[in-house]
Order: C-alpha cells, then sequence, then structure tokens
DNA sequence: AACCAGGACGTGA
DNA sequence: TCACGTCATGGT
C-alpha cells in the first residue's frame, strides 16, 4: 500500500515525457482549419498535429477520419496512411456514406498505400456502416450509456488497439491504449512481463492515472514519441533514460 | 537489401 | 488459451 500523494512509477514516467517533449497534439488530422483539404496534393508531410490544442475533433466528419486511420494505421507507418486519406479525400470518399459508395476496386486502389490493402477495404466498409449506424442513434452526438467499446470489438478487423484509439481519440473516452511500443517499453523498464495480456497493461496504466481522455492521449502519443527515439527494434534499449527513473 | 511500421484474424495444438 | 502464419506497401 502505497501512501497518499506519492507519485507512481507511471505518473514519474509520464511527467518526464511530458517535459522532455511536450504535448504531442496527436490525433492527426489532414484538415485542421475546415478547409476541406485545400492542398490535396502534398502528400507524405505529416502536418495535422494539434499540440496543446484538445478541441479536436471538432465535427463528425473529422471523427470519422481519425476512426479510417486508427484502421489503416494497423502495423503500418503513418505517412502512408495520410496518403490513404488524401486519396479517399480527392475522391470526395472521406465520409461515412462516401466509403460504401465506392466500388471496391476503387476503394482498394485508394488506400493502397497503407498496405493490406484487401482486407482493409472490406473492414473499412464494415468502419463506416458501423458509424453512419451510431449516428443514426445518437443524432446528438453524445454517445451516452452506449457500450461503444464491445461495439467495436464485434467489427471484424478491430481488435483492442483500434478499439481504444478510436474510443479515446474520436470519441474521447477514457480509454487507454496499449500498443507495440507500450509494450517494449514497459517489458525494458522491468514493469511487464513479456507476455502480459493486453487489458492488464491497458489496467496498469488506468489504474494509476487520473481518469481523463487528455492525459490518456498525451501518454500514450508521447510513448510512441519516446520509442521512435530509443527503441528501434535493432537498437539497445539500455540507453533509455527512463532506466533511471524506474530505478529507485 | 533485409527489415520494419501507431495489428488483427484464422488455424491447429 | 496460445503460438504461428498471413496479409502488403513504402521508409530506412
Amino acid at each position: 500500500m502505497r501512501e497518499k500523494n506519492q507519485k507512481t512509477v507511471i505518473q514519474k514516467i509520464y511527467d518526464y515525457l511530458l517535459e522532455a517533449y511536450g504535448p504531442q497534439g496527436w490525433w492527426p488530422l489532414t484538415d485542421l482549419h475546415g478547409n476541406g483539404g485545400s492542398n490535396p496534393t502534398k502528400t507524405g508531410s505529416v502536418q495535422g498535429y494539434h499540440p496543446g490544442d484538445y478541441t479536436y475533433p471538432r465535427n463528425s466528419k473529422q471523427q470519422f477520419e481519425i476512426i479510417s486511420g486508427a484502421l489503416l494505421t494497423q502495423n503500418t507507418s503513418w505517412p502512408q496512411v495520410e496518403t490513404a486519406l488524401l486519396n479517399l479525400k480527392r475522391l470526395n470518399a472521406l465520409s461515412p456514406e462516401g466509403i460504401p459508395c465506392l466500388d471496391p476496386e476503387t476503394l482498394k486502389e485508394a488506400i493502397k498505400p497503407a498496405g493490406y490493402y484487401n482486407q482493409k477495404a472490406g473492414r473499412l466498409k464494415i468502419l463506416a456502416e458501423w458509424f453512419s449506424d451510431l449516428q443514426e442513434r445518437t443524432p446528438d452526438r453524445s454517445a451516452e450509456g452506449i457500450p461503444i467499446r464491445e461495439e467495436l470489438l464485434s467489427l471484424k478487423g478491430v481488435g483492442p488497439e483500434t478499439a481504444d484509439s478510436i474510443l479515446l481519440y474520436a470519441f474521447k473516452q477514457p480509454s487507454f491504449v496499449v500498443d507495440a511500443y507500450t509494450r517494449r517499453i514497459m517489458t525494458n523498464l522491468g514493469l511487464i512481463g513479456e507476455k502480459a495480456k493486453y487489458e492488464d497493461v491497458k489496467a496498469l496504466f488506468e489504474e494509476n492515472l487520473l481518469e481523463g481522455p487528455v492525459v490518456y492521449q498525451e501518454y500514450h502519443a508521447l510513448l510512441v514519441e519516446h520509442a521512435k527515439r530509443h527503441y528501434k527494434k535493432k537498437g539497445a534499449y539500455g540507453e533509455c533514460p527512463l532506466l533511471k527513473i524506474v530505478g529507485d
């Protein structure tokens, strides 16, 4: 039993990462200024982050873009996803109504840069139809009292990480996201076991943080940033500065 | 020129 | 439950 007011390791790590890297401004959007994506020819440049601004998503269009990105980024780097999203936008199809209208071949071609395009095409369509249905059920965008996580997990192509990403970034619900980077870091720090289950890692963070979407969003994004700097798969993890924080 | 990226699913122990 | 193969493009 720990003393009250004493920071846990999970909280210390967050403080360090935030101090080191600052707010990350996730989830990135192709259209921060509501101009409909006026420069769709600009690809490969990640520009959609909005550090310190937690007012996104501001409409259901941006909400759906996050949902789509969450699926497309599965085991895929973000710049490729951004290209795919811009392709869909060019087709005026980046909407829950637009996706199902595309013929399968056109959809596949548009999302091809994000990889696994055969399966992701069908799964994106399923997600779009689910979101359309949700909007009809909740015209006011409240989504209160609806077990969204369970619904998402029942969809083909949506696993725990994708579901939590959608919950946290599209719906601003306090559901911590556990990804491969998080596992790699936490394992190296000796805070979880190699084979820790998803729900257990998720619970470890949620139990040690004040519940809220902002901290959950930043923490997840900060872990990704930290991993990109210190946890390249080939590199040695021994240089991780977090080891000092955990070490006492 | 292998290796990897903001995973999930189907299958057979 | 769990380990393993599969899906695929484009960066280093």
